[in-house]
DNA sequence: GTTGACATATGACAACTTGTCACATATAAT
DNA sequence: ATTATATGTGACAAGTTGTCATATGTCAAC
């Protein structure tokens, strides 16, 4: 987490540095992203960075984070449209998210996509960090639409399709066109989530 | 992939340099590993190295391919007992996946997971690269029990297990006993993939 | 004002890192 | 024995990170 320090600097400050580091990590993953450069770039010293962050990973979880926010609020939003129904609601968000990013550093956003890790770390990543923003959603979903299974696994449901959803946004930002081929493929692999892989029912 | 040089070396020289790469990326992530360690411990020179492999990514996939083979050939085994039934494949599987990480290289396996990225790397990730292992899956599943559009993205129900998969193997692998609760929730989560989240039945 | 206490800022520094390259030495083939 | 090819070597440049003694703000109290 940053500093105190580090949100207490004025505006401008601190906005230069965010672009900074937002510039750096477009232009490189997190391995190759430099500290170096973005000080260089912000203008401030070696000795303030780590004034303001423990480390590089810290000050890249702070930059996932704005967009968690961003995610989880188009969910909210979809949920809401959608009365609870899950589905309807990840069915709509792909186009949200999909100008979401598009419109707002899609190059940070695409090396982003090629350093999310499945586990401890990925817990945090785009604000799912404490579980704190998939928290916020759970109450507004019609959990009467789900199965007994499905309620108690809810957060796994989640997981899926934002693995589902990744690797979807990740084809489509690559394209850099809405391809509805992609986009109906996803909405399939949505309803083997939904309804299951089986042919017998249970 | 490692070059000829490397393949052509004898069989002790190899076996010092896997040896000693194992022990690095057993105590360190991907991030912190070091080949300056790894090549002192296995007694190489820096340009020996970089003869044998383009870069720590190259020695790294090379080592994750070898468990592929083992995950791989257990899925394939237990899919013939299973009579090609995935599903029951899937939960045969994770008691000896288990095993085998747990014989072998834990903590190789457990930095791993830890480092484990879900976009293109992945791919590559446990020898599913270029999706050869899967391949070789395919024609032992028995498509006749799943539906229609399991069957058109069979790669992503693969791909999704994988995901319930190495998330329970990692906290398995934490608790150090095979804790059945934590198995009982994974069974629950395939029966989510085998019979959907749905109340209505489609 | 001046003093003191605290918050911030700085950049030189040690201790690493990686990949390259001119050169040295094996090994095989003529 | 000579040539050609395959390997091995370590010094090197150019980078990396995190720390720390030191300097400079800032603000309250005397």
């Amino acid at each position: 987490m940053p500093s105190d320090t580090f949100l207490r600097l004025n505006d401008e400050k601190k906005k230069k540095l965010i672009d900074a580091s937002f510039k750096e990590f477009s232009l490189n993953n997190f391995n190759d992203a430099s500290i170096n450069r973005i000080i260089k770039e912000a203008g401030i010293s070696r000795g303030s960075f780590y004034m303001y962050f423990e480390d590089k990973k810290d000050l890249y979880f702070y930059l996932l984070e704005q967009y968690g926010e961003i995610l989880s609020n188009n969910m909210k939003k979809d949920l809401i449209k959608n009365k609870g129904d899950l589905f309807k609601m990840f069915q709509d968000n792909i186009e949200e998210s999909y100008n979401s990013f598009k419109n707002n550093n899609i190059n940070f956003f695409k090396k982003s996509l090629e350093n999310v890790t499945i586990m401890e770390e990925s817990k945090r990543t785009f604000g799912f960090r404490d579980k704190r923003l998939l928290k916020e959603l759970i109450p507004n979903i019609n959990l009467e639409l789900l199965n007994d299974k499905a309620r108690r696994h809810i957060e796994v449901i989640f997981a899926i399709n934002m693995h589902l959803l990744m690797v979807t946004l990740f084809k489509l930002l690559k394209e850099d066109s809405l391809d509805k081929k992609m986009l109906k493929d996803y909405y399939e692999q949505l309803d083997i989530l939904k309804y299951g892989c089986s042919i017998e029912k249970k």
